[in-house]
DNA sequence: TTCCTTAATGATAAATATTATCATTACATA
DNA sequence: TATGTAATGATAATATTTATCATTAAGGAA
């Protein structure tokens, strides 16, 4: 529900607008996706709106960030932990959901305190393998 | 063996200064790293010259480009596969060598076809800990 | 409901990272 | 040693993200 991904954060039109594109999203957009996507419906939407929001989204933990895409940041309504599928070809990026036991013994672990992990499979989708 | 890494490349001494710094390298140094620290003993270098030659290495297969830090990109001169260990504070990246079984059922596979994965495992390192 | 404080917006500039262009240079092989 | 071509270096262009700041408006208080 969008009015608890924003608790605690002023309620603007600008913010609603953008939780609704994202809602449901499993494109998992970059900044410049979201900012045309949301422009169409809200033509008075300034850049630095997207980029901010964002930024509050992710500080209140409703939206990650994910540093799959070389080229830019792309995010994710999804906060809760979870993996993902990427095509090497056109890039697209799919959610997996598959817990691993990924146990890590005491003498690799170099002193790291260990609070999380994240797989990323890399790939070709059906579309691109139906393209070659 | 640095020759290996360079075989029908043209053998420069520009791409050998960045070879030389890239070996045995465990800091996974993004191209700014690696421009300003092959400068100091070649003044000429130029930072298109450490694109480029990145470019070259990398489409032969003699490094690897990670997509860990999310503000840019960096390089691994170990192209074999393998995961990494990232400070949520500092941002440090140490390699991991653990080899997990990562099986993916068919009907989470989404017609992918599945070629490789890379484990981000995240945490505070040792000098992050202490300096709480 | 109206007022008021303060956070948010929008316009824009600045910073950062990467890619592209191209004349000149120099590697490699014949 | 001469020569074709790939590589270099200087620089411009592009893309992404962050910073600045005057103006606006959300939302709690009166």
């Amino acid at each position: 529900m969008i009015k608890n991904k924003i608790k605690g954060l002023k309620m603007t039109p600008q913010r609603l607008a953008i939780l609704a594109y994202l809602e449901g999203n499993i494109d998992h957009p970059s900044a410049d996706d979201i900012y045309k996507a949301v422009l169409k419906k809200f033509p008075t939407m300034s850049f630095a709106t997207v980029y901010n929001t964002l930024e509050s989204l992710k500080n209140r933990g409703s939206v990650s960030e994910l540093t799959i895409d070389p080229d830019k940041k792309r995010f994710d309504p999804n906060p809760d932990p979870h993996n993902h599928l990427i095509c090497n070809k056109c890039r697209k990026i799919l959610d997996i959901h598959i817990d691993y036991e990924l146990r890590v013994p005491y003498e690799k672990k170099q002193g790291f305190e260990i609070t999380g992990n994240h797989i990323k499979f890399y790939g070709i989708c059906p579309k691109c393998r139906r393209g070659k």
